[in-house]
DNA sequence: ACTTGTCCTGTCATGCCGTCAGCTTACAGC
DNA sequence: GCTGTAAGCTGACGGCATGACAGGACAAGT
């Protein structure tokens, strides 16, 4: 699908020359998890990867640009998301055990990639379209097996479009925490409550019942 | 409480000062709403302030340093949003009433605000604590009471902690909502929809019941 | 050794940043 | 009206980031 590496100016990227890109694009990763994205500068991503910032402007038109290659890099990893809902059963103790995991497996993705997804979060909320795509592809990873769980789980009397909103709002909410968990913290939350707090939820949310003790 | 408006270098700014800096905030604000935080140069504000850059360094450290003010600016504002909470009535059809009506100043003052509170999110994302405590002033004002809410209508099984628990989730979906309406949007809830199921969410939170047709 | 194509950097023009000295304006005291 | 003082503003400057280019370094094949 996505052909060859190319510079900008549409030469074939060799072994040297890949090499040198994901050095950039590594340094940065670690430029984005240090400074505000506002101050991350194409001068210093090149210095730290021992370089010029002429190298940088190769490979990428800009910042922006490369930030949205790591971007589209995490999106793919966000697939395995996936797995943390997938065939798994909702039902009784086992069911709580599915939510704390996927609570659990949630929040380490966002940890792992928190810096990236600041500032993916950042370019969607200003209405950038390949943010916000690389967004929702992220949270869709765990949204749309979770809306399917909360069809098959929830009564009948709810129409289909409830479980994908029900599905959205739990997401969100893990979004939220995951992104801004000191705000919970302050509001009292310990925390090692977080998480079995927000297991509750999505597990209220998706079985519509409080789970076994 | 204030004290005088002072510049950069101790003097204290009088009327025309006074006049200036606000003008640079206004044209600031204007910036921020139609261009990406990154891209926000002080040249650009000060040209369309009429303005010389030295002019904006001699009342602003910094860009941010302005942001922060407008912020602040803000999160004064924000106290308005208690009076959604304060003194209403959680019972029956009134409480759904109060429901929605809080969904609907919430998000009109996000919305209101966006462009403002999209850079004090980020900020607050990346650790600065500045930034933090200004996004929890505006969360708080309906956080706090929201709690308190809680506490008055769920059962007294609870302990104190959890309202406060409940509060924060509600709160941060509210936000979550306001600041990536079109995600929800894009899980297949209509425009139209959105306010009622959040008004859904924030009435089942505070009374731990469906509420009445 | 020579050729070819990839890879990197030195250099340059441009433009923004952040600071300073110094000019203008407002105003109070006389 | 004159003058001293502080407020208000800007031109200009060194420094740094950006982005483009030409040319040198390097590897691989002939």
């Amino acid at each position: 699908m996505t052909g060859q590496v190319r510079t900008v100016d549409g030469r074939v990227a060799g072994r040297r020359g890949q090499e040198t890109r994901q050095k950039l694009l590594d340094c940065l990763r670690e430029m984005l998890s240090t400074s505000p994205y506002r101050d991350v500068k194409v001068i210093d991503v090149a210095r730290m990867a021992g370089t010029s910032p002429a190298t940088f402007y190769q490979y990428f038109p800009d910042v922006e640009g490369a930030v949205l290659e790591i971007a589209e890099e995490m999106a793919e990893d966000s697939g395995g998301l996936k797995e943390l809902v997938d065939g798994k059963s909702w039902a009784g103790k086992t069911g709580f055990t599915t939510s704390e995991e996927l609570v659990d497996g949630f929040l380490a993705f966002w940890r792992k990639n928190d810096a990236i997804l600041r500032v993916v979060t950042l370019g969607a909320a200003e209405g950038d379209k390949r943010f916000f795509k690389i967004r929702m592809k992220v949270l869709n990873s765990v949204a749309a097996p979770l809306a399917e769980a909360v069809r098959n789980n929830q009564g009948k009397t709810d129409k289909t479009v409830e479980a994908s909103a029900v599905a959205g709002a739990l997401v969100s909410l893990l979004a939220a925490a995951a992104e801004h968990g000191k705000a919970f913290t302050s509001w009292g939350v310990k925390v090692k409550d977080l998480k079995p707090n927000l297991a509750l939820q999505v597990y209220l949310g998706v079985t519509g019942k409080k789970p076994p003790k």
